[in-house]
RNA sequence: UCCCCUGUAGCUCAAUGGUAGAGCGGUUCGCUGUUAACGAAAAGGUUCGAGGUUCGAGUCCUCGCGGGGGAG
């Protein structure tokens, strides 16, 4: 089957949605979080533990699954859904991201978004030409090369759902003209991947560009939806309030029954922002790399704008805390482990902390997701946004100490 | 009782007689299509004590004190 895309219902006074993308593996409830797995796996969270959250699709890599293990290995165990032993949904990225954090990302010491201070610059592991990417491997170090045909043809071994065209980031430091040649090139690379790809039973994604430029951005909106039934919003920009602008040009200028996908975003206020302004799916390594670096996200009172919903572990307050990460929690870590416990844990570097930190992660935003869709389809969106954005009088964590 | 070794940051240890450092820990900060169980910063010292030699002592000498080992 051909992967589809319906909306059940639009609220009023938002360009918010919910919807459902119909795929061979099973249904996408939009507005829904897509968690990061990489390699072929959510890092430190299991396929049972991802069911039990009510995690409908996992989004994997191109380019890391190509190096390793190979793609046609991966279609030899029966598709990417299968070799991880998950059965429902996938997603893959085309390779494209790693255009840009192995080559300018490194290069300008830069991640997509703009951060105050800027990381240490390093040589690129790539070379960019108009044909397509040189990589050196990060693992081994051995030369490799993407293309839009490369791309595809490896993510349709891979054989997830909903694939991604290959796309090349541009800087969020690059000028109009750098930005507008580096759409360009993308623009030729997103032409090559309609071309290239065979499958119909996979949906195919465009992706938008156009860095912060608001002419770019919308040139970019119809040359994907002219071409696409699916759009990716991706590239680069420079802040929170960039993005959210960005989003409003570019949706303004695709059509409405086509899926949204924001690649790679999704902190608490971010999920709200966009889904508000007409986005349905998102896709982002935050849960699970803050979790492994401690951070457990928290909801309202607790969780707020100021600390962006998050809160550090292995801070010495909860050493002696009893209480789960976040007292309205249903997931698995919530329901049987304290914080003191979760404290310890991370401390001690013990494996688990990673698991039961990212499990609870992955679970809030993919049941903040849920929550928004059950707002829409009630018409209380606006209302459910106010309750979690407010600024609150908690500025750190009520404590359950006893 | 004698002999040998030893004492430097919270811990384990560096430092030709020439500006006292590192790793770990603790503290703080960061992480948005994963090069990431990661990265960054700041803090932290009467170098066991008291004398002495020297232009200059963590380093050499003397005497204490603490720790380890050996002999009797």
């Amino acid at each position: 089957m051909t992967p589809t895309f319906k909306i059940i219902l639009k609220s009023s006074k938002t360009k918010a949605r919910a919807g459902v993308i119909k795929t061979p593996h099973g249904d996408i409830e939009t507005p829904a979080f897509i968690p990061v797995g990489t390699n072929g796996t959510v890092k430190s969270v299991s396929p049972r533990d991802l069911k039990e959250m009510g995690a409908q699709v996992v989004l994997a890599n191109t380019y890391h699954l190509h190096l390793r293990p190979g793609e046609d290995l991966i279609k030899e165990f029966g598709g990417l859904s299968k070799f991880m032993s998950w059965g429902d949904p996938t997603m893959t990225d085309s390779g494209g991201f790693q255009v840009f954090s192995l080559g300018v990302g490194l290069e300008h010491g830069v991640g997509k978004l703009l951060r105050e201070e800027e990381g240490e610059a390093k040589p690129r592991l790539n070379k960019i030409t108009k044909e397509g990417v040189t990589f050196q491997s990060h693992i081994d170090g051995s030369k490799q090369y993407l293309s839009p045909e490369v791309s595809i043809e490896i993510q349709e071994k891979i054989g997830a759902d909903l694939i991604v065209a290959f796309d090349d980031l541009e800087s969020p430091k690059y000028n109009h003209e750098e930005t507008k040649k580096s759409l360009e090139l993308t623009e030729d690379w997103l032409i090559r991947s309609i071309k290239a790809h065979k499958r119909k039973d996979q949906l195919l994604y465009g992706v938008t560009h156009g860095g912060s430029f608001k002419d770019l951005r919308i040139k970019s909106a119809k040359f994907n939806d002219k071409h696409f039934n699916a759009i990716a919003l991706g590239g680069a920009h420079k802040n929170k309030q960039d993005m959210a602008k960005i989003v409003e040009w570019t949706i303004a200028n695709i059509s409405e029954n086509k899926p949204r996908h924001m690649l790679g975003i999704g902190e608490v206020d971010d999920i709200f922002e966009l889904i508000e302004r007409g986005i349905d799916t998102f896709d982002c390594v935050i849960p699970t790399r803050i979790g492994r670096t401690g951070f457990f996200f928290a909801s309202p009172p607790f969780g707020n704008i100021k600390n962006r919903f998050r809160m550090d572990i292995a801070k010495s307050k909860f050493a002696k805390d009893k209480g789960p990460l976040a007292d309205d929690c249903l997931c698995y870590t919530c329901q049987n482990f304290t914080r003191a416990y979760l404290y310890h844990l991370f401390r001690s570097r013990e494996l688990l902390a990673y698991s039961l930190i990212s499990t609870h992660n992955v679970h809030f935003l993919v049941n903040l997701t849920k929550q928004i869709r059950e707002a829409i389809i009630k018409d209380k969106f606006q209302s459910l946004k106010k309750k979690w954005l407010k600024k609150s009088k908690f500025d750190s964590a009520l404590l359950n100490v006893s």
